[in-house]
DNA sequence: GCAAAAGTGTTAACATTACACCCATGC
DNA sequence: GCATGGGTGTAATGTTAACACTTTTGC
């Protein structure tokens, strides 16, 4: 059984040889950024989920479903940013020790072993959106991007390099309309610009240059995010499509 | 002869998998931008310089490679952009056409007819430095990117794409440092932001925010780019490594 | 003399930054 | 009453865009 599932769907004839993608997961929640990793029970690295592309899928495809299986969501934003190729990029020695203990019946697991490219994307998805499944012998769970756990490969890597390109494009990377939930305080949408920028940002000056952008429409609730004082809710205005922010 | 020409140094064996490299590589001349193409004797395609990566290879190394061999320079400015992998990319019949053309031995170039994902690269050379080398059967040429030939498989989508997303990034690509000779005069570097911009910037507005970074130096002898009038030749000052104009 | 390329400077509009005061709530 | 989060406004500064006049040279 166990043999089965580790590897499933894929085997050395319906995969693109040599290739692989990893996906990181970005969420928001309680004013922290949230990556989603997965860890089986024969190993003790966490990593990202990832996965092969079939011979008839594009990359795209292949990211869109790993990541429909682990989120159930469909339509997530989802972008290709950098292509791993390192021929060291993995140590041999952990793709030995998955085998080993993964219980493959002999020679079926042997395409594993070999050198693998792997293509990066990055996602962002509604925290409360996501349902997550917990199966024993494989767990997907949030981390806050500050703690994260010893990572699988260079996936640490690959997750500092989409944060530094995520950066770089802020002003073109829907961050805050893809992590926000439906209704959200100003604050909230500020502290996704400030993690991402590793900085913060005048209160004041931030609200004047959203609001004069016109993307956002104020709702009549208030909200209860502060402990102190309501605050005023906004939602993006679903008529306008250009989030572009050129002022980060 | 021809037939181990072909494919040289590649083979089913020393490649990884499915996996090929596009270059697009710029040059400004005569206030023109100019990409490389190469045509094969056995095809009416042009097509842009790539290849396969090697094993042990790299894919950055493998771009290395294959222009260093195209264009005997070294140290280029090299970057990916973008992976292409919709399973239809490449019409199976133009591969076909190459093999029965290319006299492969029966089934040594077999394994050319599969699918491949392709890596695309943008690339900045000096014109001038370029020494392109003349075979009959594999001529590389610079085209003016406004008069393309009919392109091989998706190149011609390879470098719509690479422009696309050298404009999204001009802030921070150093195409004016990587495109322009030793020395050059101020219109030469603004045409080089109008083209890649595509649309024309006010001359003074941009020579005030050029010259106010410091990023050039003045040099003394007067330029003869205008048939009209002497104009003052410029060099990037080599202390400078922060090329980025933020302001595009 | 005219057209084309190049050199130089000013001003108005706009965007950005820095900063201050008030209110509501929980403890 | 005080700390915390939130709402609102203004003034100084910097940046950008629009624009005019002059020079040189080939024809």
């Amino acid at each position: 059984m166990t043999s089965i599932n580790l590897f499933h769907p894929y085997t050395a004839d319906n995969i693109h040889p040599g290739f692989s993608v990893d996906c990181v997961v970005f969420s928001f929640y309680k004013k922290k950024l949230r990556v989603l990793l997965n860890q089986f029970d024969i190993s003790k690295y966490w990593q990202l989920p990832g996965g092969f592309m079939m011979k008839n899928e594009s990359s795209d495809e292949a990211a869109a479903r790993i990541l429909t299986n682990r989120t159930g969501l469909s339509n997530i934003y989802l972008k290709q940013f950098y292509l791993f190729s390192n021929p060291q990029r993995t140590k041999i020695e952990q793709n030995v020790e998955y085998l080993d203990k993964g219980r493959e019946p002999d020679d079926a697991g042997k395409w594993f072993l070999q050198r693998f490219v792997s293509l990066g994307y990055y996602a962002f998805v509604k925290y409360e959106e996501v349902n997550l499944s917990f199966v024993k012998e494989d767990v997907t769970k949030w981390f806050d991007i500050d703690h994260l756990p010893e990572l699988y490969s260079d996936h640490e890597n690959i997750i500092k390099t989409s944060l530094e390109i995520i950066r770089a494009m802020l002003p073109v990377v829907p961050v805050a309309y893809e992590l926000l939930p439906e209704k959200f305080t100003m604050s909230e949408m500020r502290k996704i610009y400030e993690v991402f920028l590793g900085k913060t940002l005048d209160r004041r000056n931030f609200q004047r240059k959203i609001l004069s952008t016109g993307m956002l429409v104020q709702l009549d609730e208030p909200g209860n995010s502060s402990p102190y004082n309501p605050s005023v809710l906004y939602s993006f205005d679903k008529d306008r499509k250009d989030l572009v922010m050129p002022f980060f």
